[in-house]
DNA sequence: GTTAGCACTCCTCGCATGTGAGTGCTAACA
DNA sequence: TGTTAGCACTCACATGCGAGGAGTGCTAAC
């Protein structure tokens, strides 16, 4: 069967009519919609043809037709039109202020995302593939005990307090920190063999338990950057759209996103790497989504610094907004980012 | 009317059986469940002064009865007795191991009270009253960029980056330290005077810019802490009950939940200063939550570290075990602290 | 003070009915 | 061959009715 054009457009006004509304929609609405000049019993034939293609399908007999899955594929595939931004939306709206933590910058981002959208989103924290250090400082905090601050690629920053049997004195300490900064600033991981760390203990000397410690602590941050927690924000925006709402859709969705663990398969990378990735119904990889569509978008910013963002709604969302939106959410974080590294 | 002994057994017996079915209890079910050796008859007479004292009610007329906020207030304040926690809870549930953030340990506690007592669950970050700067490190980190770490009482460690226009040497930056940790040390907001500031910016010279973002850095750090964040687990957990999953009233608490801000009343203090505070239905002053009850606790600890933990669930939440939970888990983490501190 | 008996209330469920939206099909038309 | 009008048909949904049942409220007897 030959999907012409006007076929296209009925699929077109049938997807834009089910967005606005989430009623299925029958073929008179179409008529009058669609900007065709044909009648209602003509859009029917067509109508027919489609639910033969699988790209629409009837709830029941007698009613009108709802998009299926192939049928929201084909149109983000190959009919959505991006929209450019307006120009009214106000990007300082994003205005990002002086944050220590990206964290909080990203928690900050997905609450705007949700916000704006209506849609719930969730955020990965950055990872930082060749993760190094960067700068380690210990300082004496109490009595027996060291404060030790651990500054990776990417500028994260960690802090430990390491209970040191006694107290270390000035020149003691200023050793140390030089003895540990020399040996390990700007190595990765599989950089730091056992043959340097027995050679720089054995260069501690009393204080090769300390090194052991703090060395155990840079593994462990390293470790921790390298399945980042993951951020959502707006989960009860799912309450607005009826067709989640009700049943256990939307119990199954909040529990699935308090649980944020179980949203990492969502992120996943398959195959072909793009900026935007969308992922409709039963191509989610999360079995309390497959109601739902998802779009994500990867930032990717200097020191190998990146993470994902992603954005829940039901599949009749607003594809072309929640595109526009996060490429220039994306857009206005690399900016950001950018100028926070130089 | 008099509260006599089998009036309260009756309203305790509905209320358990409430409790567990979430259905109204008729006077049959009471007669065969109270252990009274009085027939259903007697048992309505009861009843229907007990309504009349406005301590349970029915749904409609020919109906069981379910307890009031009333009912409920007068059962946790005289008729609940606080069962002894079993021995086989293991409490190594919550073996607290070596966190560096005070915050992720609560986080953790959150969730696990959530899981236990399938309610809801919500926890303030610590905040610290008369909050002291306690020590301060300058450490240089890129070519114009100075790392510090700010350490409060209570070992609340910030971090913040400084853009400082030059690079400092070894010695001028020690110096820095130096000045700013004599001076400052021990010391809290208010007694960091302006005569004090000018007074360190003078002896600092052509430092006074970096000691002036410093200064802000370290208001904002203990600002931050007197507002302290809010964190809740286990939200979905409200789907589990009935009365509350239907209808908007769900999705209106998980918009609660996630807006934390607006959970900061719950934490309120009312007059008397309790360990323990129990809340019912319309006590509880955020609109939404008027058909929960929450019970809160407050972990205190040693240099005026203290937070709040709340539970909220459905008004048949079950008290005791909430009660009991509640006062092991604090037993637990001032346990933790303690030997965190010494 | 307690109990049995009984009428009464009101919720719930199943069933039948009516209505309306919308289709599917056929036949006529361009 | 594509388009259209007309019409019967389907099915969800709302409404109304009646039976069943749980549970009360009241009265009278114990």
């Amino acid at each position: 069967m030959e999907l012409d054009s006007r076929k296209k457009a009925i699929l077109n006004a049938i997807i834009r009519n089910y967005q606005e509304t989430g009623e299925p929609v029958g073929s008179r609405t179409i008529s009058k919609l669609s900007g065709l000049q044909v009648s209602p019993a003509t859009i029917r034939n067509e109508m027919s043809d489609l639910r033969e293609m699988g790209l629409i399908a009837q709830p029941h007999t007698s009613a009108g037709c709802i998009p299926t899955d192939r049928g929201y594929r084909l149109y983000v595939d190959e009919m959505m039109e991006e929209r450019q931004l307006p120009a009214d939306t106000s990007r300082d709206d994003m205005l990002i202020k002086r944050v220590d933590r990206v964290e909080e910058l990203l928690m900050h981002m997905a609450k705007l995302l949700a916000c704006n959208t209506k849609y719930a989103t969730m955020v990965t924290g950055p990872t930082y593939s060749a993760n190094k250090l960067k700068f380690i400082q210990l300082s004496r905090m109490d009595e027996g005990k060291l404060l030790g601050v651990i500054v990776l690629s990417g500028n994260v920053v960690r802090n430990n307090i390491f209970d040191v049997g006694k107290d270390l004195s000035d020149e003691e300490l200023l050793r140390l920190n030089l003895l540990l900064n020399n040996n390990l600033n700007g190595l990765s991981m599989d950089e730091i063999t056992l043959a340097l760390i027995t050679r720089i203990k054995d260069e501690a000397g009393e204080f090769g338990d300390i090194v052991s410690s703090v060395l155990d602590a840079i593994a462990a941050s390293i470790e921790a950057d390298s399945s980042p927690k993951v951020y959502t924000s707006g989960a009860p925006n799912i309450f607005m759209y009826p067709e989640l709402a009700g049943g256990d859709t939307a119990s199954e969705i909040i529990s699935t996103l308090e649980e944020k663990d179980s949203l990492r398969p969502v992120f996943a990378d398959r195959g072909e790497h793009h900026d935007i990735q969308i992922l409709i119904g039963d191509e989610i990889p999360v079995e309390s989504m497959k109601d739902c569509s998802v779009v994500t978008a990867s930032y990717e910013l200097e020191g190998g610094v990146h993470g994902k963002i992603g954005i829940i709604g039901p599949k009749r969302m607003n594809y072309e907004k929640v595109v526009t939106t996060l490429k220039d959410t994306m857009f206005q974080l690399n900016e950001a980012f950018k100028k926070d590294e130089e």
